[in-house]
DNA sequence: GTCTATATCCAGATAGAC
DNA sequence: GTCTATCTGGATATAGAC
């Protein structure tokens, strides 16, 4: 084999990947782990049964690569947010109406926030526990952003550890009910500002 | 049979429904409903698989008679609360205060609570959604007590329903939160009343 | 790389003994 | 009323053809 086929190997290969990724996430995200069928990842995806494992060892591990990417990107977007040349209850603010827009238009924000919560209410096992570890980051960066808010007189007395998994509660919250209540209308995102604000 | 046979036949009955529906409400709040088998059920209640049969007629029909009187008890606690003698705000803090403390005992209210949030997450069927329409009264009950709150002026401006929503959001998000995180820590109450105190 | 066919296992539900 | 044994369907995962 020539060296350029095994580069468009390689390529193709990568977007099956994320083609199954993609289907995967929507469907773990609506039914949860233990409902979902691998056939219906196939069947979303528009690939075959079998295919999915050619690429992925196990549901298990599938599963997990999502919990794992949704865990590193809400990390990094508090941590983008937290770079921003504003004040930080702004930084509260974009967060919030960052987070319950993408929630709202139910699209992948969304579907990440579910499978995550999914997740969570898994029964416990090794595998599991290890996700949440390293799943703290975007709740410790709130934390700082509100710390940082106390001290410039912005956000209110309180432990800003508890705010902040407070903060973050209400939006795994308003997730569920979005999904649970067809027709679910989004609260302002300002209410929830308003619960860390002086 | 004699009527006192009867009777005691009958009452052993409900003792042993009760007995697996309890079993069942800690098997399925902590596993979800597709990830739970008829015999985890079974063995937590010290039965044998068989049994569960002779009282449900199916795996389903056990987890709905859970989820609908987890809808209606909490219905119930915000109707008890709003009869009580005191003032909207006070209200507000007495539900916050005692269903936090639910969860953080990780007793029932707990296992309630996420019943409705793995019934919520389920797949759509009309089965469950059924359960979604009658499941309102408590959160149009603590409606009706912010809009009070507000007349009274100490509750702050903004829509009473979408309050009334962010407040469940912020109670089902903790739930997660204590089963996801071991050695969880609750926050205080006080920052839920916060949220939508003057 | 992709599909179809199949092995294997497991869980929901039932039957029948005690 | 309670148990053990069993039927049966369906889902994960694999094998092998193309």
């Amino acid at each position: 084999m020539s060296p350029r086929t095994g580069e468009q190997n390689a390529q193709i290969k990568d977007e099956r990947r994320e083609q199954i990724l993609t289907a995967a996430l929507k469907v773990f995200a609506l039914r949860g782990f233990a409902a979902t069928r691998v056939g219906d990842v196939a069947a979303e995806a528009g690939l075959s049964h079998g295919l999915v494992y050619h690429y992925f060892a196990s549901k298990e591990e599938m599963f997990y690569e999502l919990v794992s990417r949704a865990v590193y990107y809400s990390g990094q977007s508090l941590v983008m947010v937290d770079g921003m040349p504003i004040e930080p209850i702004e930084k509260v603010r974009q967060t919030a109406k960052y987070i319950m827009g993408g929630i709202e238009a139910g699209q992948e924000t969304s579907y990440y926030f579910l499978v995550v919560i999914h997740a969570g209410v898994m029964e416990s096992s090794p595998e599991r526990d290890k996700f949440f570890q390293g799943s703290t980051v975007a709740v410790d960066t709130m934390e700082k952003i509100l710390r940082e808010g106390q001290r410039m007189g912005q956000v209110r007395e309180g432990n800003p550890a508890e705010m902040s998994v407070m903060f973050f509660s209400a939006i795994m919250g308003l997730a569920v009910y979005n999904i649970t209540m067809p027709g679910f209308r989004m609260p302002d995102p300002e209410l929830l500002v308003s619960m860390v604000s002086k």
